[in-house]
DNA sequence: GCGATGCTTCGGTTACGATCGAAGTATGAA
DNA sequence: TTCATACTTCGATCGTAACCGAAGCATCGC
């Protein structure tokens, strides 16, 4: 019977609504102070303390002290994946929270998801890479091409800069809301910088959403046109 | 902070030890009994029998009827590669069940994921297809060649029965024992199929390992070499 | 019909963990 | 120093869910 890694532990520490929340509110990418993390998970800071050295103890967290502040944020880049496939195979069944919320819209057309672009916006995005020749679609997996390379740097990204460092390039994602795959890895991050850099996008205090201004939505559609 | 889909829900349900172990059981792809499936949790039947009912209500088993059996499986592929995901993530953060018990060198060595080969056997027919240019790799995915392709027919597999159906024939599914990839997709299942129906290997009833006999180790070792 | 097997439902116990108030520690500000 | 803020630890309460024994259905073999 005990065969294999433990599973159940891990589910366990996800499986608790208030740790759940956080999670997700951390999967934002943002560090958030343990005060903070009470409030998305609607408990006191007492409660919120306990179930963050837990998931510190679990390796889902990591933690940075600051001052009086206590910043935590998801231990790597695997816990955000882990995380967002769950909720791509949560919203697949059905599990969705309750009826959409106020700021679901603003949530399916934009959102980061841990250090990249999600939602509408981010498979649109990689849709129009792949159309474009930028990117390579072979089987499940991303490829830049040369055109790719020497498209980003026209746009202000050197994809020779990414390369060295030890995280894959290219990842696909798996949006919970749109059901198809976006574009991770670091050149995901590199896009996401790039338009907050320039100013067409910002990030809100409070929620995952991205926000367009009305004239980087503009610039955004037409680098990323739809039907080639 | 009620942002996007419910993970609280699976992770609770993936979250007790005795359905984690049921869990796990199924992954090795095969229906087990409500009855068997009390013994790998570890638990009677009344209480299996709850828990069974709460996975299934939550989406992750579907249950067949059969005289006065009631054999239960994975409700779909997703799931299976939901454990599996949670598996390796497991592994990676040492979250190992306990010591090593004796039937984990027959794990580690081959075993079922699902409907395909897992453990060092499977990574290493994937590594081997690799390097003879059968599969190509790109990026974190993977496609057949044409090489790939007249190679399978070979050993008595059509692929193009395979790329009739829906689901993808190549993927790349990570290993929790050997922590790198090994090959999913319908055409890791017609290889496994393939290897089971010469009678090189054969499942074992209990446990999620694939014994080898004396000569399909000889012919797999032969057929899938390392080092090019 | 009968008993045996496989599974579910019911009822009651038990244990674990989530929760918060209150007190304790650390850092910063005045 | 003194007070305020951010957080943790302690202690106690409470609710839920896991658990099993016993009883209830359903199906099979005879």
């Amino acid at each position: 019977m005990k065969e294999g890694p433990d599973i159940a532990q891990i589910g366990a520490l996800i499986g608790d609504p208030a740790r759940a929340n956080m999670l997700a509110a951390l999967t934002g990418g943002r560090a958030l102070t343990a005060t903070e993390l009470a409030g998305v998970g609607g408990i006191t800071v007492q409660t919120a303390s306990t179930h963050l050295a837990k998931l510190e103890a679990g390796g889902l967290l990591a933690q940075r002290k600051q001052g009086r502040h206590r910043y935590f944020t998801l231990a790597d880049e695997a816990v955000a994946r882990l995380i967002e496939s769950m909720m791509g195979f949560a919203a697949g069944r059905g599990h969705l929270r309750h009826r959409p919320g106020p700021k679901e819209p603003a949530l399916r057309k934009a959102r980061i998801c841990y250090d990249h672009l999600a939602g509408d916006y981010g498979v649109r995005m990689l849709d129009s890479l792949i159309a474009s020749g930028a990117i390579d679609a072979v089987g499940d997996g991303l490829a830049l091409t040369e055109k790719g390379e020497s498209d980003l740097k026209c746009i202000g990204i050197d994809v020779g800069n990414l390369r060295s460092s030890r995280r894959p390039l290219c990842r696909s994602c798996l949006d919970w809301s749109e059901r198809r795959a976006h574009l991770a890895g670091s050149l995901g991050k590199a896009l996401l910088s790039n338009f907050l850099d320039k100013g067409w996008a910002r990030r809100t205090a409070e929620s995952r959403s991205i926000l367009f201004s009305p004239e980087g939505d503009r610039q955004f559609l037409k680098l990323f046109p739809v039907d080639g």
